[in-house]
DNA sequence: CGATCTTGTTTCAAATAATGAAACTTGATC
DNA sequence: GATCAAGTTTCATTATTTGAAACAAGATCG
C-alpha cells in the first residue's frame, strides 16, 4: 500500500497488519486476516497478539474476531489536538460557514490521501470521527488537487505514485498526466474545483494553505449543481481566501514553549 | 505505564515511544523525550525515526520537532466507527439529551482509564476529536466507577493497579479499598454517582452498559450543585437506564456479516 | 460414531533485526 | 577558534523475529 513505509522492520510490519484489519471496516477473523496478508500464519498471528495485547486491535472471544482498538482513539485525539488544523481554525471555520452557508472542508495531506480534520455542514453541525478522520482520494477532490498543486517535485511524485485513477465519474482524471496539467492551471489561478469528479453533482472550490511556500492543509466549499453553477463558486472566492489566510497566519503564529 | 502491555518486544518498545511522545501534548525535541526514556539514544532515535516514517509521528525540520501524526487519526476514525459505541447510540443520545437538557458522555474503557467517545454539550453540540478520544480517570469519575463496577476479579484488580488516586477534591477516594467499597454499593444499586470527586461543583450520575454481564461502556449525565442537589440526580434514574438498555440492545443487535 | 476437514495455536532451530557504547558531525556559544 | 550541546551514524554483540511443521480443538460429514 505504501511506498516509503515498508523498509522498517517489525514496526513497520506490524502497522501494516493493523492496516490490514482497518481494511475490512468491520470485525475480522484470523482466517480472513491471514488471506489478505503477505505473511505466513505464525507470523500474522503473533502480530494480531502483539497490536491486540497493544490495545490497537481488540479481540472478542466470543465470536472470535478482532477489530480496532480504542487506544487508537485516545492517540489520534492527541494529534489531532496537537498537530492538525482543526484546533487552531475552529473560530475561522465558524466565520465562513456563517457567510458562505455551504459544507466548508479542512483537509490535510497523510500519504498522499486527503484527511478531512475538521467540517461543517447544515445537516449537523459537526460529526466527530464519522468526518474528522476520513480519507479521500487527491487527485479527484478539490482540497487534494489543491494541496497536490504546491508539492515539490520529490513529494508530488511520491504522490502521484499512490494515486488510483479509478474513474468515479466521466470528468475524473484519467492519468498523472492530464492532472498534472491541471495543477500547474491551480498553481497559477491560485484555486482548485472539484466539476463532478469525484461525485456526479457535487462541486467545489478549495485553496491550499501555505506555510512558508509548502502545503500544509486545504479548504474546501461544496455545494451541487442543483443549486449552483461552476460560475457561481468564483463567488466565493474572496470569503475562502480570507479564511485560508487566517489560518496560515494562525499556523505561523502557533508557537510553542521553546524551552 | 502499562502492565499487560509491556512484554511485546519490538512493537511494544516503539509504542511506549509514541506515548512519551504524546505525553508531552506539545511538539518536543529529540532531547526531551530522550531525558523521559528507558531507552539509550541511538535506540530511541531510531524508534523516532520508525514512527516518523510509518506517520506515527511527524517531523518538522525547522523546528527540529516531533509532534503526532496524522496516521493516528485516520486509523482511530476506523476504530471509532468500528469498535466503539458511539456510532450505534447517536440518535439514542440524542433522545436522551432532548429529554434531560443536561450534559451526556458515552465513555469506554482503554487500559484501566476512561475514554470518552462521544457527548453532548449545551454549548456545542458535538465537539470533534477535542472531546471524543479524551481520557480521565476511573476512579472519580461517574462512568468509570459504573463501569469498574461490573468487572471481574481479575480485570478489576488490573484496573485498580493502574488507578493514581490523585486527590482532585476532598471528595476523591484516597486508595482502592474505600473505592472498592463503593462499588459494591454500585452494583447493588445499579447507579454510580460522582460526588464532586473529580471537580469540586461537578456531580454525576451515571450508568453502566451490560453485555452478557460485562461492562462495554458507560453513559452519564453530569449538571453542577448550583444548578442541582444530589437528590435531583435521581430524576434522571429513568431516562437513563431506558437510554442504557437502548444501547444495550444496539449493541446487542449490531451483527456483522457472518461469512 | 469415527473420519476428515477447517481454523486457530504452539514449537524450535535458523535467519534476521535490534541494541547501545562510542565515535562522529553539525551548529551554536563564548 | 575553542568549547559545548544536540543530533546522527557505526558496528560487533545480543536478542528477537521468523516460518515450516506439528499440534490442538472444533466443526462437518459419511
Amino acid at each position: 500500500m505504501n511506498i516509503a513505509r515498508d523498509n522498517d522492520g517489525t514496526v513497520g510490519k506490524a502497522l501494516s497488519a493493523l492496516e490490514l484489519v482497518a481494511a475490512f471496516e468491520r470485525p475480522v477473523r484470523f482466517s480472513e486476516v491471514l488471506e489478505h496478508s503477505p505473511y505466513p500464519k505464525a507470523t500474522l498471528y503473533r502480530f494480531l497478539q502483539t497490536l491486540t495485547n497493544q490495545g490497537l486491535l481488540q479481540y472478542d472471544p466470543d465470536q472470535g474476531v478482532y477489530s480496532m482498538g480504542m487506544r487508537l482513539v485516545r492517540l489520534a485525539h492527541a494529534a489531532w489536538r496537537q498537530s492538525s488544523l482543526a484546533p487552531i481554525s475552529r473560530d475561522i471555520l465558524d466565520t465562513l460557514y456563517a457567510q458562505v452557508g455551504q459544507t466548508i472542508h479542512l483537509a490535510q495531506m497523510d500519504a498522499g490521501q486527503v484527511l478531512y480534520v475538521e467540517k461543517r455542514t447544515a445537516i449537523r453541525p459537526v460529526e466527530m470521527f464519522s468526518q474528522a478522520g476520513k480519507v479521500g482520494p487527491a487527485y479527484c477532490t478539490g482540497v487534494g488537487k489543491a494541496m497536490l498543486a504546491y508539492l515539490d517535485d520529490v513529494t508530488l511524485e511520491a504522490a502521484l505514485q499512490k494515486q488510483a485513477f479509478f474513474k468515479h465519474t466521466q470528468f475524473t482524471h484519467a492519468d498523472a498526466e492530464s492532472l498534472r496539467t491541471e495543477l500547474s492551471e491551480i498553481q497559477a489561478e491560485g484555486f482548485s474545483y472539484d466539476r463532478e469528479e469525484h461525485e456526479t453533482g457535487i462541486i467545489c472550490i478549495a485553496k491550499a494553505i501555505l506555510l512558508k511556500g509548502r502545503p500544509i492543509g486545504a479548504l474546501s466549499i461544496t455545494t451541487t449543481t442543483a443549486r449552483h453553477s461552476f460560475d457561481d463558486l468564483n463567488e466565493w472566492k474572496q470569503p475562502l481566501t480570507q479564511a485560508v489566510e487566517q489560518i496560515a497566519q494562525a499556523a505561523k503564529d502557533w508557537q510553542f514553549p521553546t524551552l
